[in-house]
DNA sequence: TGCCAGGCCCTCTTTAGGGCCTT
């Protein structure tokens, strides 16, 4: 597996914490290398357990799509192997690491990659945004959106695209090429008003 | 019994509280 490849994730759940027993229900995700989609994977699995009606009506996934899905652990273990040593992506990535996490836990798999957030990018370099929800930045950014938000695949694919139309207004309004993860991750923990020195003064190296 | 997420981020802040995001 490419260590500088990037694999852009989203969980549908059966709620918010897997500390309080919450359980994934579907994975989606794309890979990114070199700015290019290069594979995809998603899969529905079943928590074991009926899911309640918030989450039908929320994701669109059922009680009977899932009574055929495979369990967790079959499903997340082909995960593992798809994401391998790549560093992670997901929109809210606290959430998504923390059922990655528990998920993987439950197979005595750890997550090798490093995981970066697209919301705490977004809210620094978007502060003109309505809000930092999903949905909205993908308007905000009149990305063409043809599909269900709120089903896994999906919203890692739209996840990608933002990434990378946000990857490209960093490059223009910093005048940077490239953009490494590191830099990524130094941004996500900078305050916003210190986020245009920050990149400035790293241009100003790089250049 | 009663309660029940958690991390980020702002502000009327740090001896705290509440909104935003994810399902």
């Amino acid at each position: 597996m490419l260590a500088n490849s990037i694999v852009v994730l989203d969980f549908e759940t059966t709620g918010l914490s897997p500390d309080q027993g919450d359980r994934a229900i579907e994975i989606g995700a794309v890979k990114l290398e070199n700015g290019i989609v290069t594979d995809r994977f998603q899969a529905l699995m079943n928590p074991g357990r009926r899911i309640n009606s918030f989450i039908e009506n929320y994701t669109g996934i059922s009680n009977t799509m899932l009574a055929t899905a495979l369990p967790c652990a079959e499903v997340m273990t082909d995960f593992a192997d798809f994401i391998g040593e790549s560093n992670l992506l997901a929109h809210n990535a606290s959430f998504d690491s923390r059922f990655l996490t528990a998920e993987f836990s439950n197979l005595g798999r750890q997550v090798l990659g490093e995981f970066t957030c697209s919301l705490l990018v977004s809210r620094r370099i978007y502060q003109d945004a309505p809000n930092h929800k999903l949905g909205t930045l993908i308007n905000y950014k009149n990305i063409a959106a043809d599909g269900s938000f709120h089903r896994a695949l999906f919203d890692a694919e739209m996840t990608a695209e933002l990434w990378l139309i946000m990857l490209k207004d960093i490059s223009e309004r910093y005048g940077l090429e490239n953009i490494p993860f590191s830099l990524i991750k130094r941004l996500t923990r900078t305050p916003k008003a210190q986020i245009a020195k920050l990149l400035t003064n790293y241009a100003a190296k790089v250049l």
